[in-house]
DNA sequence: GATTTAATTGAAAACGTTTTCAATTTGCTG
DNA sequence: CAGCAAATTGAAAACGTTTTCAATTAAATC
């Protein structure tokens, strides 16, 4: 009843070659006589044989899979990421085992497990906070990862990013620059590293710069959904804020809507710039100014960073940092 | 220099029992003295034993991987689909190797042939344009395939979807009924079979039961995109379409866009409906009436469909509708 | 306590490749 | 054409599990 399956040995004994020589024909090893590969590929074709990948990678110990430890699919940013993550390996010949964590730690962790029982020779995670517990768990492997568009404090790892400290930094300059005194920062758990320690710097450090102090009750943490932003405008207002600073889109549409809806105006009382340049940026009205991070490059070079990792290919830097820009839209004056 | 790994055989000198033994306990299997158990578990717990699963696929023939083609992650209805499928895969112990397909059938032939190298246990597909070659690749495997959020004429694969022609032919109703006699139909290729066949059906029964004439005119075939949209304005009011039934929700974000840009006001001037209800929706200003689809629940209960066919479990039907709605937001009078 | 039956175990054969190492062929050189 | 190096091949051992089937042990029956 089952699908009768064609093996190598099937092929061997029909080209009355050994299945070594099929191996080696298959994996186009250059040591075998033109006459016998030819004679080899006709029969494969005849019948029509497809090698077992799983038996291949038992015997060779390497799967042509890596795995992707990702917060959300659905969020665009991630979406992006994973999709130059995929580009970029069936270029390399790999496939992903694609998995969503919420960023949540323990399915973190469990997750990485079953990618490492599955014997993937790689491994991309994106998420920014990491716990003792996923910390060590991580050490414990030898498998090559990959943080993307995630920060790592302890420089352990490869990973890509763009400077978020500048980025922001140079932003936040523009909007005091611009004469806002106020200028709110509204981001996601400050837990995470790249908001609490990177983005937040950023911003610090521009109104330093500026001569303004510092004031606790103009960042927002929040938890960086639509729907929360929109709920936002009263508590903006309250503490006089004339711009604000968000770390991502789908949160600042909703900051922006709110605004709309309660009658202020964008940009003329009170700016908005986003971080994530995602399409949504351009779908809304006002449309966006935003930071602009390449997404899709951020996961490509990730993953062909983590090829050179697999194939202990030298790696002159651990931390690449992508150029970032600015795209001027109409949520900026 | 390898990661010294820990095997069964490991586990079975240290627990001195044998392979079998291992085996059985760490797969639950219940002929297996309690006291044998502990000592086994104990032995796995000391030695950090953890299975390796392409040995395992190799015996089994099970690799509890199933793998899933979408047209592109990027795109935020299938990324909803994914992570539905994601989300009860992983309830039911499978992992997906997630693929993108940019809808071109050599790209689909060809990774769905590494799938079925890798050994999946079954296969969810999305993309409603499947040409000869493509439908000899799938009937070729006994693989278990659902369709999700895609059509399949010839009711040959399990699939999971809502009911297009119905579904649009209310909404096309509903318009004609507010007085519009001139509603355009504005979707995405129509050789797929979504739009050509289903969409497009209910739109002209609706015509239809009204009594207005079926006008080519009104039709505009697009490639789906917010770019597209934007441009579309002036066709549609060289054609003197009041309203328009659009396929996409970015394609329909556009066109509002467009509209609002020259002027026309939407819903006053210009009504329009869109198809998948995604967050984008409710981001743009005016927020977008839509047709709801359960997309979670799509990619979800494709997936469970998929479970049961890889467990050989009955599938009372293969044709699965899941209810739509509509959503009245700001975009419809 | 002798039988019979049920529960528990282990030996060894798959599973379908890759890879090592030695054997065989082939091609050159002089 | 002997002698040697290089190219080509094959035999068989991994790879780390599951699974079958027979053997052993424990429990139950009378």
């Amino acid at each position: 009843m089952d699908k009768q399956t064609i093996t190598i040995y099937d092929v061997a004994r029909e080209a009355s070659v050994s299945m070594a020589t099929v191996s080696r024909v298959v994996n186009g090893n250059a040591n075998v006589k033109p006459a016998t590969r030819k004679k080899v590929l006709d029969v494969i074709e005849k019948l029509d044989y497809r090698p077992n990948a799983v038996a291949r990678g038992l015997a060779s110990k390497k799967t042509t899979t890596v795995g992707v430890i990702v917060p959300d699919v659905t969020n665009m940013y991630f979406a992006s990421l994973a999709r130059g993550i995929d580009d970029v390996a069936t270029m390399y010949k790999y496939n992903i085992i694609l998995t969503n964590s919420d960023s949540n730690n323990e399915k973190e962790v469990k997750v990485l497990n079953t990618l490492l029982s599955k014997q993937v020779d790689g491994i991309i995670f994106m998420g920014n906070e990491i716990d003792d517990k996923l910390r060590e768990e991580f050490k414990r492997t030898k498998t090559p990862i990959v943080f993307a568009g995630s920060v790592d404090e302890e420089n352990l790892y490869a990973r890509v990013n763009i400077d978020y400290v500048a980025a922001v930094q140079v932003e936040v300059k523009n909007l005091i620059d611009r004469g806002n005194r106020r200028v709110a920062f509204v981001c996601g758990p400050l837990e995470q590293a790249i908001n609490g320690k990177f983005r937040l710097k950023g911003y610090k450090q521009a109104l330093k710069s500026a001569g303004i102090p510092y004031d606790e009750k103009l960042v927002f943490e929040t938890d960086d959904t639509y729907k929360t932003g929109t709920l936002l405008q009263p508590a903006l207002m309250a503490v006089n804020a004339t711009a604000a600073m968000v770390t991502d889109d789908e949160l600042a549409a909703g900051i922006m809507n709110g605004m709309s809806d309660a009658d202020v105006k964008v940009p003329d009382d009170f700016e908005i710039i986003t971080s994530n340049d995602t399409k949504l940026t351009e779908m809304v009205r006002p449309k966006m100014s935003s930071i602009t991070q390449p997404l899709y490059d951020i996961g490509a070079v990730a993953m062909r960073l983590l090829t050179k990792l697999m194939h202990n290919e030298p790696v002159d830097e651990k931390n690449v940092l992508l150029p970032y820009g600015l795209m001027k839209r109409e949520s900026t004056k």
